[in-house]
DNA sequence: TTGAATCTGTTGGATAAGCAACACGGGAGA
DNA sequence: TCTCCCGTGTTGCTTATCCAACAGATTCAA
């Protein structure tokens, strides 16, 4: 079972703290990017003080990357794509989901440069890859899912990558229709 | 010099927790009403402990004087009527900040109640009160500023209640242009 | 080069907030 | 009447946060 968002018991000081360091930290990627802002500035704007900055996270890299961790499983338990199973419709739902992401991303934060880019890369492959996984191991196929989820995993990014970066974008639902064929006959074993 | 708002250094932890108490506390009073408010309620909305709670406030009641009390001053802040000395114009302000204040306040507040009305009548006559001496102390009159600034602070809550209550209210210009005088004369070996 | 300024991470001890439990009291309903 | 439920305040102990101070890195200007 993927880890549901709310389903952690955490101290409440916990939470109220990894949310107010989260709301500070978006609005200000928003206002200047990523890459200028300092941990100083997060804990200031969060109300809290900056060695419990540290007692949350190792540096600004690792808020980052559960910022888009968390953005990304709200994204996805919204769209009830967090409690299901593998099928080609599902996909094209992830894929179109993915895409829209990326897209938002880039328009919520001033100046993303490479650094910024790589590891919401990461970050977010991981995402789509534990998701996938889930997926697929609730089929009754004994293969092993770890290859074929690689292999969609990268693709997946792979088009949402390309399809953000598009100066003039198609429309996105032709765009993933045009792509979904060549995703899902990696996983056809799974349907 | 009547305390600033910002001016007291409180630990940050005390300052939050106030705060979210405070906006609980506000959102559910504009939702119910005053009475049917439970503690519980506020802390949970507040995202705090009830202990914590009770480490701030005696009880609810307590809760609702802080309330209308940092509502007050912050609004004679806005209309920088706090770091001034007593004028008939700036009497005039008062007394208008006033009315607009108890207007808002019941059409803010669901089911105003006789005990609700009565708290807040004691702690605005308190606010209007402190407000009142702190400007005829700055005077070089030796009088003492005791019994006028009780008689000036009953008849302007007494007019802003009046006013408040009416139900087609007169243009509160006109209003308070009419009752200025008379609250000025007892205040005027001041000027 | 030097020095001032700013940010980063880290630490030990002080303090506020959380928690679970308790006694108490006021309904609501059998 | 009795019991059950719910809200109020209170308490001792645990835990998260705050704070002040530190050493080291980086930048920038004199």
């Amino acid at each position: 079972m993927l880890p549901n968002l709310k389903a952690e018991k955490l101290d409440p000081r916990v939470r109220r703290t990894r949310g107010l360091i989260l709301a500070a930290f978006e609005r200000l990627i928003a206002e200047k990017g990523f890459e200028s802002i300092s941990v100083q500035e997060v804990t200031d704007r969060a109300q809290i003080n900056r060695a419990t900055f540290y007692a949350h996270f190792p540096d600004k890299y690792a808020l980052l990357d559960y910022s888009i961790g968390v953005r990304f499983r709200q994204e996805m338990e919204r769209r009830t794509l967090n409690a299901c199973h593998y099928t080609p419709d599902n996909l094209r739902n992830m894929i179109l989901a993915v895409c829209d992401f990326l897209v938002h991303l880039h328009s919520d934060c001033a100046q993303p440069h490479q650094q910024f880019e790589s590891l919401v890369e990461g970050t977010l492959k991981k995402g789509i890859f534990d998701l996938l996984s889930h997926w697929l191991k609730q089929t009754k196929s004994r293969s092993s899912t770890e290859i074929p989820a690689t292999v969609a995993t990268w693709a997946i990014y792979g088009l949402a990558s390309l399809y953000s970066h598009n100066k003039k974008r198609p429309a996105l639902e032709k765009f993933v229709d045009d792509a979904l064929p060549l995703v899902a006959v990696n996983l056809e074993q799974f349907t």
